[in-house]
DNA sequence: AGCACGCCGACT
DNA sequence: GTCGGCGTGCTC
């Protein structure tokens, strides 16, 4: 017997399938999907069987023997070694990185080096004390120790050896259980047999037998039972109690479920919609879905209906949210509606309980995963439906390789299952709006909130205004007395900082001028280095003007503040508010996320400053204002989603506000309140924004109207990396059909990271059937001439950024 | 990607 | 004379 496998080393190579004879002992355990350790050059390798064969063409000399078969059960489901080929071809990435996401970080091996000895006699009395007792040392303890040399000579005359290890990261965690044995009358003779002085060991015989359960841990013997371990031990030895590991899953919820969440009576509206997705469902439709309601018109409880209708009818069900969006409080209403058949997954859980979440996944044991972008993969074998929660946001695309869209994989399982998608949002992608618009989505509206709360009032308010009549600080006039209204009335505050990437723009503080490309329609980028302004799309590039070329004012200069110094202005300005601050320097450790936010929500402080991240998943009653700061950042931004990107942002940050019976108020500051974002997003007016971007991005050929491929160069030094660059661009020109745009090369907007220039070139196209192939054959001129040099090229079909 | 093989310069 | 620099080539 013979197995294809695809083995754990990412290089183009590599990237194939390769054959190797199963021992007969092992045949029986062969099964595609299935992890194998394989010997591959000079080491040991892991990979995953593709295939199953009798014959092979390869030479029988070079045929090696699998080494071990991981996996009873293989772990990659046919459905997903399907997908796998699927995104390789879709993404171009290697087959193994398109295998390896699929399943979670502990099932990904990891390779460790050793040294063993082999004859002692030969070796320096240094080595010997190095190794101490032991008989085998890391690899990297001599390159510490500086004998490195030393070792690889012995490694040559054989007194040591080197031995690859593949180091397996899952754990199965296990507990201590001891049972009391079947055979009944045998512990009652035990017990009859026992002497006067054995007090103890009578109690807990006859305890143990006065229970319902017979497995128990040994502190609930020593606590329930009230005896002591050697109690415990004596009956082992008696073998009246049997000692053994159980396998536990690592708890991650000390939820009570007994409070099930209670069903909550649908709006017409709600009912309409739900209406659609349950034919699908029954039809057994892999319809697309978008659900487009806005904030608190009370989607989740949509989701809720479908996925119960899923189990109902045995189906399971994925559930995608945004990464920041899984919080406790997301997690928590999806476990009191399901209970354990929930099955979490999200960055914050360790490498174990995410291995533990997927396991009862893949054992059949939830029905539903609640989870961030990878739980996508989740290796269900009936799906009944697949929904994807805040769908424009960027974070379901993952921006390194495998560069997959969550929403593409998902529409892709759904084909496979016969099973609706629902995409939902407030301010669905433009993208997926204008699919729905063509009819290849299903378009279902929510235009009413649930509880029929009154949206927040929103106010725009023009700085420029503030500034001409001498207000020069960072809170409008109506701002800060909103602040200090508010919290006189002892409500709370939200204060938003819209600070995004690295990028700065020149603003005129009298205008609102932004200095954009005459070109692109996009703002330039201050660059420190010169003081120039550069066009990230087309590389023009101009010095930073002294005024404004609009209205000629003085009072021109680049834009860019920090949560810290707000948080001094709010001090100064109301010294006995309490502000906590929430970005990324008060974010870095685990949990302090939620820490903050409890914090928050205990009435602990008044005021949030924040980020993008108290953007989303905060739902706490007493917010009654909420004010941001500065709208514009986002807007000129050099990609070509800055408007959509504001216009998602600010409706977000405005949902904040006035969620519960306490009426909301949201000031929105800005140098431009005219922008069509900005102005659109005071009453959540999402069409009329939709049609207004929909013509910028015809006008300037952008997607939906255009598909865009981002190809990236990246070198230490920049001569090398702009050459390489327009190498890449000028074959990209000749090879790809005419009306296919090239455009490039131009400088990246992030100019520099890690000490690597980057230069890109963009394809936007309507149509290039042949775009996979020819950038296949890119790739292969990149990775057989081009990587020598040091240079790494990257593609990226359907970019989520730009920058 | 890793690792071995192999062919040329600066040191004990 | 040897150590070790990293170019080249291969992995079932």
């Amino acid at each position: 017997m013979i197995v294809e496998v695809i083995v754990d080393v990412a290089a183009y190579p590599i990237d194939r399938p390769f054959d190797y004879v199963v021992p007969g002992h092992l045949e029986d355990l062969v099964e595609r999907g299935s992890r194998v350790h394989v010997p591959f050059g000079n080491r040991k390798v892991q990979g995953f069987i593709t295939n199953i064969k009798r014959e092979t063409e390869v030479d029988r000399s070079k045929l090696k023997e699998v080494q071990s078969i991981i996996d009873v059960e293989p772990v990659i489901t046919e459905e997903l070694l399907k997908l796998s080929k699927w995104m390789t071809k879709k993404t171009l990435c290697y087959e193994i990185d398109a295998l390896q996401v699929m399943l979670p970080a502990a099932l990904r091996a990891s390779y460790k080096k050793n040294i063993k000895i082999l004859d002692p006699t030969q070796l320096e009395k240094e080595i010997l004390e190095l190794f101490g007792r032991k008989e085998v040392l890391p690899y990297e303890a001599f390159e510490k120790s500086g004998m490195l040399k030393m070792m690889k000579k012995h490694l040559i005359e054989g007194s040591l050896e080197l031995e690859n290890v593949i180091k397996q990261q899952a754990r199965v965690k296990t507990v201590t259980k001891y049972t009391l044995v079947d055979d009944k009358d045998f512990v009652v003779g035990q017990l009859n047999k026992l002497t006067k002085q054995a007090v103890k060991q009578k109690e807990l015989i006859e305890w143990l037998l006065a229970q319902e359960k017979t497995s128990f841990t040994m502190q609930e013997l020593i606590q329930a039972a009230n005896v002591s371990n050697a109690t415990v031990n004596t009956l082992i030895n008696k073998k009246i109690l049997v000692k053994e590991q159980e396998e536990v899953y690592r708890e991650i919820t000390s939820l009570d479920y007994q409070d099930r969440d209670n069903h909550v009576q649908l709006t017409v509206e709600q009912e309409t919609a739900l209406s659609h997705i349950t034919k699908a469902q029954n039809n057994e439709e892999n319809t697309t879905f978008l659900l487009h309601g806005i904030t608190g018109s009370g989607k989740t409880e949509i989701y809720l209906h479908a996925i119960e209708k899923s189990i109902a009818e045995g189906k399971q069900a994925i559930m995608l949210v945004p990464e920041i969006s899984l919080t406790p409080q997301m997690t928590r209403r999806f476990k009191l509606r399901f209970g354990d058949q929930v099955a979490v997954m999200h960055s914050g859980l360790s490498t174990g309980e995410k291995f533990d979440e997927w396991r009862k996944i893949w054992r059949g044991e939830v029905m539903v995963v609640v989870g961030a972008r990878s739980a996508v993969f989740a290796p269900f074998k009936n799906l009944g439906v697949i929904i994807l929660d805040e769908e424009h946001e960027s974070s379901y695309k993952q921006e390194d390789t495998p560069r997959y869209h969550a929403r593409d994989v998902a529409i892709w399982r759904s084909e496979f299952h016969k099973c609706p998608v629902i995409l939902g949002s407030a301010t669905p992608s433009l993208e997926s709006y204008a699919r729905a618009s063509k009819g290849v989505y299903t378009l279902l509206s929510l235009s009413m909130r649930a509880k029929e709360q009154a949206l927040p009032t929103v106010n725009i308010v023009d700085m420029r205004a503030e500034l001409k009549s001498g207000n020069r600080s960072m809170f409008s006039l109506p701002l800060a007395d909103a602040i200090r209204e508010k919290l006189e009335m002892k409500e709370q505050i939200v204060l938003f900082l819209n600070k995004r990437g690295f990028s700065s723009f020149v603003l005129c503080r009298d205008c609102g001028t932004v200095v954009e490309c005459d070109q692109c329609d996009i703002s330039l980028t201050y660059h420190r280095e010169g003081e120039r302004l550069k066009c990230h799309y087309c590389g023009h590039e101009e010095p930073v003007p002294q005024e404004c070329p609009e209205c000629q004012s003085e009072h021109i200069r680049f834009f860019g503040t920090g949560t810290q110094k707000v948080e001094e202005e709010i001090t100064k300005l109301f010294p006995y508010a309490r502000v906590l601050r929430m970005d990324v320097d008060t974010t870095r450790t685990k949990g302090s996320h939620e820490r903050i936010l409890k914090k928050f929500g205990d009435g602990e402080a008044d005021i949030l400053l924040g980020t993008q991240m108290i953007a989303k998943g905060l739902d706490f009653p007493n917010i009654t204002l909420v004010g941001v700061l500065n709208a514009d950042t986002t807007l000129h931004i050099a990609d070509f989603r800055a408007a959509e990107k504001t216009f998602q942002l600010m409706t977000q940050v405005s949902g904040r506000a006035g969620r519960h019976d306490k009426e909301g108020v949201v000031y929105i500051q800005t140098y431009t309140p005219e922008h069509y974002a900005i102005e659109y997003s005071k009453d959540q007016l999402y069409e009329p924004f939709y049609h207004n971007e929909m013509i910028m991005r015809k006008q300037y050929e952008y997607p939906p109207f255009y598909f865009v491929t981002l190809v990236q160069v990246t070198h230490e030094n920049v001569l090398l990396a702009a050459e390489y660059a327009k190498l890449a661009t000028d074959w990209l020109r000749d090879n790809l059909s005419s009306t296919s745009m090239v455009i490039g090369p131009t400088a990246s907007a992030i100019s520099k990271i890690q000490n690597r220039y980057r230069y890109q070139c963009l394809i936007k196209y309507k149509k290039e059937p042949l775009l996979i192939e020819k950038l296949q054959q890119l790739i292969k001129i990149y990775r057989t001439e081009w990587i020598k040099k040091g240079v790494v090229l990257t593609v990226d079909l359907d970019p989520s950024t730009i920058l």
